[in-house]
DNA sequence: CTCTCAAACAGAGGTTAGCTCACAATTCTT
DNA sequence: AAGAATTGTGAGCTAACCTCTGTTTGAGAG
């Protein structure tokens, strides 16, 4: 099996790793990891996003996020608003019990990557980061 | 974002890019990815394999081995057979045409490999190798 | 100012890749 | 011989994607 080979299914096995770890930190906060996603963009963002935006922040089509949506509205943790300049679209707003879920998300979500890394010493972090950075960059 | 949190984005979106190439590549030889992966388990083992056997190479567990099994054998691309030696136990096996469409998948991952990784130098590749299998723990 | 075209979202329905729990057949242990 | 464990699968679930359609709304051409 050549190198490049091996990488794909490196990367396949990790990030199912990854996953099942996520998931099981994510599930006393009721969550899933895509809902996680969606709440720490629009975090990042710090401004409501409009479906569509969010969509592409999550490299997702706009279809597949409404079910996500329609989960963190349901526990209350954003809001849809329709978009006063533009009534076709819907805003998507954190609310302050989506703040604080928020917050223990990413505890969760440090504490996997902190599992899942941690074997790494610092400096190895920073070439896998700038190598898996090459990767994704083209 | 600490580095850590950042990989565990940048693992999930590669992983996400590779199985899109991945499924696009296969798409033409009706397989999907994780049929792909239990045909190369059996080619690779070189002898039929029972199903916990081909689960657990896979890391999966058996019961979800069951209807990628089933859509192999369905395309005529494996057989199976009750182990004569205990009759519990199903024996995987690849048909002919089993191996000739893996020859084929085999070059998709290649391109896949190639489309995803051909960015880095042949020692980038190397680093990432043994970082990523550092992280997986062997 | 209307008329058409495009954009934004959701309904309906599909796929892959997992999972658990329950059960029948078989084999192993005692 | 009886009880326990192993093996595979039926039934049924979830997440995370997708496409294709249809409705509402906005924006630009004439």
């Amino acid at each position: 099996m050549d190198t490049a080979s091996e990488l794909l299914e490196l990367v396949h096995r990790i990030s199912r790793l990854s996953r099942h770890g996520y998931r099981n930190r994510l599930e006393p906060l009721g969550l899933s990891p895509g809902q996680a996603r969606a709440l720490r963009e629009l975090i990042e963002a710090d401004r409501p996003l409009r479906m569509v935006q969010l969509a592409e922040a999550l490299r997702i089509v706009p279809r597949s996020l409404t079910p996500v949506v329609d989960a963190l509205e349901e526990a209350g943790l954003v809001r849809r608003e329709i978009d006063p300049v533009n009534r076709r679209s819907t805003l998507v707003l954190i609310t302050p019990r989506g703040g604080e879920v928020y917050e223990r998300a990413r505890q969760a979500r440090r504490e996997v990557a902190r599992d899942l890394f941690g074997g790494l010493s610092p400096e190895q972090r920073e070439r896998l980061r700038e190598l898996l950075r090459e990767v994704e960059g083209e």
